[in-house]
DNA sequence: TCTGGGGTCCTAGGACCC
DNA sequence: TCTGGGGTCCTAGGACCC
């Protein structure tokens, strides 16, 4: 895994050389370029579309260049376009979407094609009748009963329509780790052992980014794989791996989640704040003691 | 496919307060 | 003692993404 981040922290580096630090990075080997300085505001969002296209072959051959490996893009008005442009032609694809040409390109495709329809959406859609995007376009009526408050927006993005700014910030909103046993378990000892190397794990990654926690979750799942999570909150965030710990066998204590053998555990962190000076120094002081 | 792991966001319901 | 409504916070579950 470290190969794999190694490797995407290289390509991002070659990619901010070429496109410029407007680099919203989603995953390791995912992330939207925000260019249009680069290629100038004159023109037409056509125009301007089509001068970004040499800056994505540049990335392309930088990347088969100086990592030997093949990069998708996709060039578009918006990160919805540009995201569903990128995904037409894998691997080494290079697809560009006009502003002109948005709607059109997308109404052939599947519902689930756009961004945040999954299969429960897409199914619930279907059920209304709506399988492409097309006719997610076509449709006039109101479908908030079918997919919730999301329709108006669902509507405008099978247009292509989609004004979302790309997101610079790493701020990190939860940390959690979980284990799948090869056998379901309600063996006290390997629980807590399953726990405890969570918690280090969990703490690890919080003191890496100086972050506390406030709450603290367990997770837990079933033979017929219903899954539980119970939280508590504190007043004092914490960050060590030994209060993570302690409170996540508190959580199983009392919501006697274990009455039965378990197939997962977890251990997840949330209501994150930077850790106080007040936090650093205690410990400090104790061990002069 | 008899289902891995680490995340984000949204929603519904209950507790609590005024 | 029971009752109403609104706001806020917390909890739990679920949809979705990579």
């Amino acid at each position: 895994m470290d190969v794999y981040r190694a490797e995407s922290v290289a390509i991002m580096e070659l990619v901010r050389g070429l496109a410029g630090e407007a680099v919203e990075q989603v995953s390791v080997d995912e992330a939207y370029l925000e260019v249009t300085e680069q290629v100038g505001g004159e023109g037409g969002h056509d125009e301007m579309i089509r001068r970004a296209v040499p800056m994505a072959e540049a990335i392309k051959a930088a990347v088969r260049r100086e990592r030997g490996l093949a990069a998708t893009i996709g060039v578009g008005p918006n990160k919805l376009t540009a995201k569903i442009a990128s995904s037409s032609f894998k691997p080494d694809g290079l697809t560009v979407v006009l502003e002109s040409g948005k709607a059109a390109y997308l109404r052939p495709l599947p519902a689930g094609a756009i961004h945040g329809v999954g299969k429960v959406t897409e199914a619930a859609l279907a059920r209304a009748g709506l399988v492409t995007v097309g006719d997610i376009q076509d449709c006039q009526d109101d479908l908030r009963a079918y997919v919730g408050s999301w329709w108006g927006e669902l509507r405008r993005m099978a247009f292509g329509e989609d004004d979302r700014p790309l997101d610079f910030s790493d701020d990190i909103r939860s940390v959690s780790s979980e284990n799948t046993f090869a056998r379901d378990t309600a063996d006290r000892a390997v629980l807590r052992g399953c726990l405890r190397e969570q918690a280090e794990e969990i703490a690890g990654r919080l003191q890496r980014h100086r972050l506390a926690a406030v709450t603290v979750q367990v997770k837990v799942r079933y033979s017929d794989f219903t899954t539980l999570t119970r939280q508590v909150s504190m007043e004092e965030a914490l960050e060590d791996a030994s209060s993570i710990y302690r409170l996540s066998c508190w959580l199983l204590g009392r919501h006697r989640l274990v009455a039965r053998p378990l197939r997962l555990i977890g251990v997840g962190v949330t209501g994150l704040r930077a850790v106080t000076m007040r936090q650093l120094v205690l410990p400090f002081m104790e061990t002069r003691r």
